[in-house]
DNA sequence: CACAGCATTCGACACAGTGTCGATTAAGTC
DNA sequence: GACTTAATCGACACTGTGTCGAATGCTGTG
């Protein structure tokens, strides 16, 4: 079972492609066997060949439908971003009823989206070093989680339920770094990490100090 | 300006070039070449040509100092972690005294040590994903931190001054991998990423209201 | 001083991977 | 049936890695 897919798919009628595999199929069976490939071994150990010959092509087709694999996993990293998205919620709109729930509710989808996907969002994070494209693409939705968890902060603040203290978006900066490396370093069996099964609350439970916690009084 | 050493007698080009440098010579000149282009460029854009080349010597030579690029890095990284520890001081001995400026001067050096040698300390974060060898002193390194952290978030519990909470170790994880992906943040110019001057400030808010602010009561 | 042995050096090779070009095929269009 | 276009791949040029074996000079011994 080398090839993701085998020979005869129904000819679908749309558009006008009812050859044996539509550009279509090829593409979506690129991106699988890229995404089987990255449970097994990062992306710097996968070949070219072996993503086309995985969809059952030749390496240089392999480029009629991608510049590069980089360009594979930033496509299916896309992907995942979306879903991460439209998983996100409205958790921090409800902080004012129960706090620490609010913030569970809102990290937790985000653990969620990042377990089910781990070989994708794990590739993704260690090529940013090797790719500009995907470093872009992951800063980008860094930032929106800042500033989310930053607007978060200053209304806490301003019904006077957080302290005011550290600039609101260099705090949620670094607590958005801390959510990153170790959900990277739980998920992909580093060592030292927490165990998957208490991080969601150690992170909330940081969070909580970090943002209502007064220090020392 | 290639050449980190200039032979001081000019040999004749052709033929083997008479010994002038001794092994270890050479072996410096190497690192010094890998330090000085990796403020240039990540280690995977360098190629073991050209640290041969800036040492002065035959890409076959290299191989008989050292067996691959990331061997370089990690003779490079190994110096630095040995500065890293001899800095470290015994701040966390000194909690009871100030709680707020011992995690500062237990931070500080850590900040330190990253910033002054921030082209090294960034390109070793980056090739963990690359080489196992990298990855395996990384995370000796980080472990070590870890267990400090712990120790002192532990003995700050006994003497009342912290309350009891999530595991001391879950904690000290946390925090750690948000001082490392923090401090990689700011030094590599990423975003987000906190300002500099503001990074230290921001890291020992966040330890005061983790280890010691009281959750919301 | 000769010469053996060792440290050091590099040319040349084999190999693996990348990216491109041009020719070729087959499907759909007119 | 000729034309167009999407899709395909063989072959090539190139870059980089790692190894081998043959030089070359230095150092110490007799």
């Amino acid at each position: 079972m080398d090839s993701a897919l085998e020979p005869p798919p129904a000819p679908s009628t749309r558009g006008r492609r009812a050859r044996v595999f539509s550009g279509d199929d090829r593409e979506r069976a690129i991106l699988a066997t890229a995404e089987r490939l990255l449970g097994e071994r990062p992306l710097s150990e996968i070949s070219v060949d072996q993503l086309a010959k995985g969809a059952g092509i030749s390496r240089p087709t392999f480029y009629f439908y991608f510049t590069s694999k980089e360009q594979v996993l930033l496509a299916l990293f896309d992907r995942v971003v979306e879903e991460a998205r439209s998983n996100r919620g409205d958790a921090l709109q409800r902080l004012a009823e129960d706090e620490e729930q609010g913030w569970r509710d809102a990290i937790s989808p985000f653990c969620a989206t990042f377990s089910s996907h781990r070989a994708i969002t794990s590739a993704a994070a260690a090529t940013q070093y090797t790719s500009a494209a995907v470093r872009d693409l992951w800063s980008q939705v860094m930032e929106q989680f800042v500033v989310e968890v930053m607007e978060a902060i200053e209304s806490e603040r301003r019904r006077g339920a957080a302290p005011d203290g550290i600039p609101a978006r260099d705090l949620a900066t670094v607590l958005n770094s801390m959510v990153e490396r170790s959900l990277f370093s739980t998920f992909s069996g580093q060592t030292p990490a927490v165990a998957e099964e208490r991080l969601l609350e150690t992170l909330v439970s940081v969070f909580m100090g970090a943002i209502y916690g007064r220090a020392q009084e």
